[in-house]
DNA sequence: GAACCGTGGCT
DNA sequence: TAGCCAAGGTT
């Protein structure tokens, strides 16, 4: 990391000229920063574009996220996925307030101590933020680097990890990491992309030892993955009227695990050998601790989670005997239907939400 | 080390 | 359809 390497004044020189225009870009604002990291975890750019605006907008400084309701938090992060990344970021704005005064950390011990910031994230803001040579090493760098140098290793093997790192501490310019980084990103992104990479058009063709070698469609070397199962649902909309309007059910998902934090309609995973209207009789009693008698049916929605795939029914319902109490839930609540759009929900509880709505009485 | 944690787009 | 993947982190 001393004098400046070819291969990264190739880099740094294609970057110069192509680097992607991008909102978090326009500012070196360490808060702006942080969040454009969190929300580009496993996450698209496009996707995260919007998501960016809406939140700098609704929670623009590091304080107003501090003294914001997590619920607003939530509701805010809604679609984005990975609802952790939410909840660690509010806690995690507390914490700096807290114990650093307010200011964003700028030291790498003290923002790996922080939730949600891991090495990969804490070496983007530090370059990025505060231009300290830090090189990170992200999905899209592996990928580049296992390319560039043809690396065997099985990809995020300790031999990999080590490999890399390696590489890329002698690749480092000394006070441009972030461009370098950015650069590898931006190259991983757009050219070398995890199919059929772009060789044509790639700054690095002449120094990589995959396109010399033809290797580019085995590295980095992955594992297959093992086949995610398919798992029948159910869900209950209980209803009551109030005033003189309807309200239903919502139940508030505990912090941790699956979604957490976020609002959702009762319901759980069909068993062996049990119909539909049993599974979803069985659940609301283990759940709410009420008798109910299943209704309509509201829709049929698929959805796919990382681990698992779902075909969820959802059922009015009504309650034969008992008052419904949160025996699973950290809270329960009624809501009428146009109030349902303010609580955070996952997708398909969204989808019952706005099926809801719709349907006709 | 491996499982878990969302969603949308593309093949 | 089902699988794959995307600026990872936590347990």
């Amino acid at each position: 990391m001393s004098e400046l390497h070819p291969l990264s004044r190739r880099l740094l020189d294609w970057y110069a000229r192509h680097a992607r225009s991008l909102p978090w870009r326009e500012t070196r604002d360490p808060y702006a920063t942080w969040v454009a990291e969190i929300m580009l975890q496993q996450t698209r750019v496009d996707t995260v574009i919007p998501y960016y605006h809406r939140w700098m907008t609704r929670f623009p400084t590091l304080h107003t996220l501090a003294e914001s309701s997590l619920q607003d938090v939530l509701a805010c992060w809604e679609g984005l996925g990975y609802y952790s990344r939410a909840r660690s970021m509010h806690r995690a704005a507390g914490l700096i307030i807290r114990d650093h005064g307010g200011t964003f950390p700028s030291d790498l011990h003290t923002l790996l101590s922080l939730p949600g910031i891991g090495s990969s994230s804490a070496a983007d803001i530090l370059s990025i933020a505060f231009g300290q040579d830090m090189a990170a090493l992200d999905g899209n760098i592996k990928r580049v680097i296992a390319r560039l140098y043809d690396l065997p290793d099985e990809l995020d093997t300790p031999a990999f990890l080590r490999r890399c790192r390696s590489l890329l501490d002698e690749l480092l310019p000394s006070g441009r990491a972030g461009d370098f980084n950015q650069s590898l990103m931006d190259l991983g992104a757009g050219i070398c992309l995890p199919g059929v990479p772009l060789c044509d058009t790639c700054p690095l063709s002449e120094n990589c030892l995959a396109r010399e070698r033809q290797s580019q469609a085995t590295r980095p070397v992955t594992r297959p993955r093992a086949a995610i199962p398919h798992v029948q649902v159910t869900a209950g909309v209980l209803l009551q009227s109030y005033n003189h309007s309807q309200q239903v059910l919502i139940a508030r998902r505990p912090q941790s695990g699956l979604l957490g934090g976020m609002w959702e309609f009762p319901g759980g995973k069909q068993e062996a050998g049990e119909s539909l209207d049993a599974s979803l009789i069985r659940e609301l009693h283990e759940e709410l601790g009420v008798s109910v008698e299943v209704g309509r049916k509201v829709g049929v929605f698929k959805h796919a989670y990382t681990h698992f795939r779902v075909t969820l029914h959802a059922y009015l319902c009504h309650i034969l005997s008992g008052e419904p109490s949160a025996l699973a839930a950290d809270e329960i609540r009624w809501v009428t239907l146009p109030d349902l759009s303010g609580y955070p929900m996952g997708k398909l509880d969204r989808m019952i939400s706005e099926a809801l709505v719709k349907l006709p009485d």
